[in-house]
DNA sequence: CGAGCAATGTACCAGTCAGTACATTGCTCG
DNA sequence: CGAGCAATGTACTGACTGGTACATTGCTCG
């Protein structure tokens, strides 16, 4: 039996994993059309069937990273009654996250490079973006009533707080360790308590 | 009078500025090096004579940019006594020193998305990262001194911590404000005031 | 002042790159 | 089965791109 001769939605699909890989490394400019097309079983000429251009392949590739990261956000859970340690452990998972997940952080850096030129035009992708704000919010306001946390902290400030320390862990993981020599996959633990520490203090301050 | 018709230190200097404005502007492969050329009063001819290569050129760019900026970095300097407040304004002159050196950000994100293949043959930049490191050891030291801080806390783990913040703040301010609707630029204040809150109830906790 | 070399300009090249014209294959459905 | 079209492959192109061969200019120093 084997393969079937001709699959659409296989061809894509390749398509499309292995560009997320070429673009993750090579950044767009560096990305080479031809080399993502030598990398699949099929050729350069389905890249222009299925998407278009270059450009489209890249939107394509965008959409598809970010759709793949927010699902598995949703599956974060934090099962915790006290929100002290729920706030702890959803710091250690994102950390985790970002941690196993260094492609699309890339994706990320290059898209900023281009000043989110790109991902202006996936109008899809801002409704995605809610689940984690949401858990957030909840957690917190439990924090709130117990007493247990300070009012004057929002849920994007505690995202932002927690977004930085972890992208930057992945994303600037080169100049930093060669400058400060320091290896973040070595003392992975260290750093990955670290964030939790911090944002607990800081919402449990005075 | 006028210029001199033949300069070798402002023709090199001129090239040297415009690429680093190229290269943060477009990435190592998405720059051209006809157009670094064709942005000087000088032509490409001369990028190869000074520079030997659109990599060497990269590299000077790197070396450059990372010169100023350790420069601009050994100016800080935060005249407290009080430990507290001394570290306080030391996440906020990082947090302006950031935001005001969009270009340095995004040639270190670039030189990451290489891995940071180029800087690790810059010998010379790993010496130059030593005065912040020592500043915030200096802090850390009198605060715990004073029992006003946590005896458990690094000085590169505070500089983790504080840079994280402040390079996200530049490097991820396209995807994150267009995905979370927030503004960096509009509400500075109150993203500056963040960072130093954090830090000072971390060091303070417990 | 004029020899000699640092500094500069011009014109060009060979390889690369995104994109395409055109032919072909094989699946599906009547 | 066979018509017709979705899917695919091959071979090519024109523009671009990093780099260079070669000529020239003008500053400096004996």
């Amino acid at each position: 039996m084997g393969l079937p001769a001709r699959d659409a939605e296989r061809t894509r699909a390749e398509l499309l994993a292995v560009a997320t890989e070429v673009f993750a490394e090579d950044g767009y400019s560096g990305a080479r059309v031809d080399d993502i097309a030598e990398r699949t079983r099929t050729t350069k000429r389905m890249i222009y069937y299925y998407f278009g251009s270059k450009e489209g392949l890249y939107l394509a590739v965008l959409e598809n990273a970010y759709r793949g990261i927010r699902e598995a956000e949703r599956a974060i859970d934090v099962g915790h009654t006290d929100p002290t340690d729920a706030i702890r452990e959803l710091a250690e998972l994102t950390f985790d996250h970002h941690v196993t997940h260094d492609d699309f952080i890339r994706l990320v850096s290059i898209e900023n490079i281009h000043r989110g030129e790109f991902i202006r035009r996936l109008d899809s992708l801002r409704t995605l973006s809610q689940p984690a704000k949401g858990l957030l919010d909840e957690i917190l306001e439990r924090g709130r009533a117990a007493g247990a946390f300070r009012t004057d902290v929002s849920a994007i400030d505690v995202h932002l707080l927690i977004s930085s320390y972890c992208v930057f862990q992945v994303a600037n993981q080169h100049t930093f360790a060669y400058l400060f020599d320091v290896d973040f996959a070595r003392e992975r633990a260290h750093w990955r308590a670290l964030i939790g520490d911090v944002v607990v203090s800081w919402l449990s301050a005075r």
